[in-house]
DNA sequence: CTGAAAGCGCTTACAG
DNA sequence: CTGAAAGCGCTTACAG
């Protein structure tokens, strides 16, 4: 059962000298202290030989960095978080820190009570997916000088690094694939959200709209609506508005719902109807017909994430020239966008 | 700027009462030390003013507890492991506990060291899904005291806590329901892999079919092939073996993968061959035909296994009678698996 | 009923 | 070149 692990002060015992020798070979500042090689040698293989590790706690009460980044994100269940919450911690490992996460599911209470607890476990650094209303809060962690790096959706009115994609443009490159194949009626099915990411989606898609003087059509669904909810509100709309004969969706899986509306009514893709998503699912290749959708560059933006906090944490501050990173998505054209006669 | 946080030392000098009496009062032990409802109140009140937080890391030092769990996991990003994370930190939230991760993709080596790593930050326990040989060290962790809780696969000789699916059960169900419909070659598609839910979905698989006198075959994917290798695979196992008229999928990136295979070569689902899955995917319910499949009970799972570590954690014993918990899954028919002619 | 003190295991000026 | 000591912010016997 659990016998005592050693302490650098056993150590110190043991071998007859003073803890913070022992201290300063153990953390590689042995020649800075200009102790001898002999001494040294005789600590490490100690150290070695009863196979002590340091106590990470105590470390970190006494240096005040306790090597862990708070992740926190909307669901680290779906389809976009997950795979970049995996990215993440595969880079962050490399680096020494560990991930604590958690997941807000939208909810602005939520959020902030998983911030302070975040917080008073001293995390050295926050990467955060925020939902509404965060701004306040992240703007007095920032003044207590903890790094936040915000990713896939920006804030207002505060200055932090961000990390996104090309929202705006994406979503008229896609509006023009729509017009230039022939479809008509596009209609833009979004979330019920102010989130910068889902507003720079539909300012792309009505900006397009305009240019060719198409009157938008929007859907708005709420957030937290459940999945048969979703359908049904996506067959109503479908139904009330029979002269739609394109949709956008701005997010997965509100297309999930969509496909599932679609098929429940009987509608033909993309004869009858044209689809083109936000963000990436395997449905999506492998559906019958194949779902055109735009890919964001997950390795890029979690790479870029976690280069970012760590520089942060080190004390590398932000390029001044822009806070900003925005790294481009891609249109990836398959079946259900093609060719509307 | 980051102005100093109070301690609770400094309480103390203001409120001039010892620092003890303020640590018992902070932690409602008030009364069991027989404070004075007026003292106690003074010193609440000022805590409540000054907003004071106790610094965790302190705590955790002073007490041996750190209110983390480490979760180790395949891989975070998938459409198994990420949902059964997100629930485990809801409910562990509730209760206090922060969830540390990381994902071993398959690799024994770098689940070692970050169970060699959450180990010196002293988590108070441990979620894993152990990839293959990790017996030894996590009996090396549970006899250091730290209690451990395996799911989804479990372990040979270490006598832990695992919670789990009917694996055998599901895929012989699974496979007389082919037989019923009058599917005749069933091949099993799996991982080389000797985890234990693989063996038991294979060993199912096996016994089903030696009960109708059946040959079995069977195809074994290594884990880290690339998807481009692994559709390559099934192609050249399907056209290898043309008698095969229905295939079973032991896991669900298998299938996706059998799918991409079986729609490059043009098989007819379910008339030309039959499909299987365990393990659910949106695409499965969306795919056309639908795609029968076995589904395992997320939120049980979940539950189970972060209630009985918390248990564990609380010093509450595992009901002798039985280490293991298995929750039953699901057969879900749908359009893949029926009428065959 | 309350307080002084030791201890958790590190780090880091400081003195020599 | 090395050591004694204070400090990080808590908890918890122990004494009175």
């Amino acid at each position: 059962m659990a016998e005592k692990k050693p302490s650098i002060n056993d150590i110190a015992k043991h071998l007859k000298v003073a803890k913070s020798t022992v201290s300063f070979i153990i953390n590689g500042k042995a020649e800075a202290h200009r102790i001898s090689k002999e001494q040294e040698q005789r600590v490490l293989n100690y150290v070695k030989e009863i196979g002590f590790k340091p106590n990470y706690m105590a470390q970190s009460l006494a240096t005040g960095k306790s090597n862990s980044i708070g992740l926190i994100v909307e669901n680290i269940g779906d389809s976009f978080f997950g795979p970049i919450a995996l990215m993440i911690e595969e880079q962050a490992k490399k680096s020494g820190y560990r991930i604590i996460y958690s997941s807000t599911l939208g909810d602005t209470e939520a959020a902030l009570s998983v911030l302070q607890l975040f917080r008073d476990t001293k995390v050295d650094g926050f990467i955060i997916a925020p939902p509404l209303h965060m701004e306040e809060e992240i703007k007095k962690v920032m003044d207590d000088g903890v790094p936040i790096v915000i990713f896939d959706r920006m804030l207002d009115n505060v200055a932090t690094d961000y990390i996104g994609t090309n929202n705006r443009a994406m979503v008229v490159e896609a509006c023009e694939h729509f017009l230039e194949q022939g479809f008509k009626e596009i209609a833009f099915i979004s979330l019920a959200s102010s989130q910068s990411q889902m507003q720079e989606r539909l300012d792309g898609y009505i900006n397009c709209m305009r240019t060719h003087n198409r009157l938008p059509i929007v859907l708005e669904v709420p957030y937290s609506e459940q999945r048969d909810q979703r359908k049904q509100r996506m067959i109503d709309f479908l139904q009330d508005n029979p002269q739609v004969d394109a949709l956008f969706f701005a997010t997965n899986y509100l297309c999930i719902s969509g496909l599932e509306a679609i098929r429940e009514i009987g509608k033909k893709i993309p004869d009858e109807i044209g689809i083109i998503v936000f963000d990436e699912h395997d449905l999506f290749r492998l559906f019958t017909p194949s779902i055109t959708s735009i890919i964001q560059p997950l390795a890029h933006l979690s790479k870029a994430i976690i280069d970012t906090l760590l520089n942060r944490i080190n004390g590398i501050p932000a390029d001044p020239s822009g806070l900003h990173q925005v790294f481009p998505s891609k249109l990836v054209i398959r079946e259900s966008s093609i060719n509307k006669k």
